[in-house]
DNA sequence: CCATTTTAGTTTCGTTTGAAACTGTTGCAA
DNA sequence: TTGCAACAGTTTCAAACGAAACTAAAATGG
């Protein structure tokens, strides 16, 4: 491991006085913090969106997302698809049960898993948030030019990878599996 | 093992004629989405490693950064240089005060102001977190090429911009302020 | 001056979160 | 079989959150 020293460029005000001098640390050049900002700017828009026009939250969103196809899964497979971790799927799910968004049926062959399928109520908000949500995301990618847009998508996957192998955690549930067969 | 679904290439709406086939929506392919995960994923590694070494989250971890040269601001300033809203940094302020790593002198021209300074404590955790998160800044940077690094700055940076425009609310707190100082 | 508005920061309230514990079910192995 | 580990999902509990209400101190302005 580097020591990491960072270059002091342009924007950097001088360090405290007589401190000795660490290596300086911008917030708002720190990768961590950078993500965090523009993550949370979008998807506080985007849950709004969905808060205002369906009710809905964020969770709620990606499990309609995935099963939008019409298709049925259980709750594992959709924390996989939707890289939330099991209790935030459960959660989502009870939600969604009360507000008629979701059926849940026992499978039969094993009867842990629940077989979950979108009602006709869901399809209707799915059919109605996609080109929504597609309308956002391309608003903000025409801050790219179609260029960028290519880099963006190739610095984010470089990105992701390499923070799943430095995640304590087990991986974002999924790492590859859900990169690898979309 | 769920069925395919009908997928179509881009993140082009196309035209929703009818009932069926509408514009197709992959989690893994949706920004928004994307940005989540990353961030989420950076996030949660370094808020463990933080936790772990020093017992802060991220929040005091921001404060730490923006107050580790030793100079004296309030907690507005401290709002605006974070993007955090005052509550979450009025929150902070409370535990760091607790754990004796913040110190809170009312100003002397401005009572409402108080003017808040990190303690020898916490002074030295910011000499010994600066290098960490920078490591860890390093290692996730060096997934990428020079040039990629550039370039995700140049995309970030247009990205958050056109975010904030998007943005429902005022605009995450100095968004300007910010970025243009620095 | 006093009344009003604005600003700084805190508190409250109801929700959401994450980790860990728990319930029920299946698979495996002696 | 029975006994136990692994798995699917839910619940619990304490911490953290956001929005809005609140307190206190300055600024405004009639």
């Amino acid at each position: 491991m580097p020591p990491a020293r960072r270059s002091r460029t342009a924007s950097t005000p001088p360090p405290a006085s007589g401190r000795m001098d660490l290596p300086a640390l911008h917030l708002t050049r720190f990768l961590p913090y950078r993500l965090s900002v523009l993550s949370n700017t979008v998807s506080h828009t985007l849950a709004k969106l969905y808060d205002k026009r369906f009710g809905i939250t964020i969770p709620e969103w990606r499990i309609i997302a995935v099963l939008g196809g019409g298709e049925t899964m259980s709750a594992g497979e959709i924390a996989q698809r939707t890289a939330m971790d099991k209790v935030q799927v459960s959660r989502a799910i009870g939600r969604m049960l009360d507000s008629g968004l979701i059926l849940r049926e026992s499978g039969d062959t094993d009867r842990r898993k629940a077989l979950l399928t979108l009602t006709p109520k869901a399809l209707a908000i799915y059919a109605e948030i996609v080109p929504l949500a597609l309308t956002y995301e391309a608003e903000v990618s025409d801050a790219l030019s179609i260029d960028e847009r290519a880099q963006l998508d190739t610095l984010l996957t470089k990105l992701q990878a390499r923070a799943d192998q430095l995640a304590v955690r087990p991986a974002p549930v999924g790492a590859q599996a859900d990169r690898a067969e979309q």
